[in-house]
DNA sequence: TTATTTTAAGACAAAATAGTCTTAAATAAA
DNA sequence: TTTATTTAAGACTATTTTGTCTTAAAATAA
């Protein structure tokens, strides 16, 4: 798996926010409409607010919202806010002294690869994902059910 | 983490196999140059027989080698053996009614991505592999030490 | 103030992955 | 035949990841 669980949901509740304006939105809605567990993804979501990428506030009418910084944040932020950045930084075969000097048979090549899915995940801001994603109406959820309107 | 810790056993095992000749190697000396654990690695080592990509004998001068296929084979194929085809199969957040009628976000580069993915572990065979690693002295293991003679 | 709603925090459990250990079976050599 | 060497198989443990549950703290409104 490219990504873990934490990490895909952590994203999609990010994409999730990116469509809302600047209001809070309770993790209870995103949980609820994205279908993922409510305490787990509580968790997921105090580190992105511990990050800086999101705001919470407690009480009624309380919930989380981006950040002015998540909101011109890239899915590549999130990631490695959740993954860590080993992804990016690693050996393919996690070789520790795997350099050019000495490399593993996939070094040359993974350099290219890893490149190409920083890339992927780097090219578009969560602003501009919203935007796309209110006229293509990108799927977020299993169900295909969420509205971007 | 792209590859589990399984599959990256079974693919530096595979390339120490591919630098030999058709005898067969113990899975003692692979866990002790490669520094893995015996009977971990001899589970991997299982499936990747059980697959026809290598072949076992019991006993004393007994051991492990690369099939005919094996040697055929790329880095890929031993991926997919051990961690299965999803990583080029399914969407990059995991929606299973992700596809072009309906994409998620991230689904035209993830198709992209993908392949690149599977192109750097398919261009090479193992065969292929052993002959730039006896020019080029590949590392695969922490410890650099391997001899591809 | 009191009750309600929300996130924060942390204990706990379940499942998946990684790793260890013991015994069985096959083979070869003494 | 007996012993030694090797893979096969499976029970068992440890660690990490994923998920659940309870309580605390903050904020609001009645």
């Amino acid at each position: 798996m490219l990504l873990s669980k934490s990490c895909v949901y952590g994203l999609r509740a990010s994409l999730y926010l990116s469509a809302k304006q600047d209001e809070y939105i309770s993790i209870r809605e995103i949980s609820e409409k994205l279908d993922i567990s409510f305490h787990f993804l509580t968790k997921i979501l105090q580190q992105l607010t511990a990050d800086g990428l999101m705001e919470s506030y407690k009480g009624p009418n309380g919930g989380i919202r981006l950040s002015p910084k998540g909101r011109k944040a890239t899915l590549l932020d999130i990631v490695i806010a959740i993954d860590g950045p080993e992804l990016f930084t690693q050996c393919a075969l996690g070789l520790p002294g795997c350099g050019s000097e000495d490399p593993c048979p996939l070094h040359e090549s993974w350099l290219g690869t890893r490149t190409a899915i920083s890339n992927m995940l780097e090219k578009t801001s969560l602003e501009e994902i919203a935007k796309e994603g209110k006229q293509n109406r990108f799927r977020i959820s299993a169900g295909g059910t969420f509205n971007w309107s």
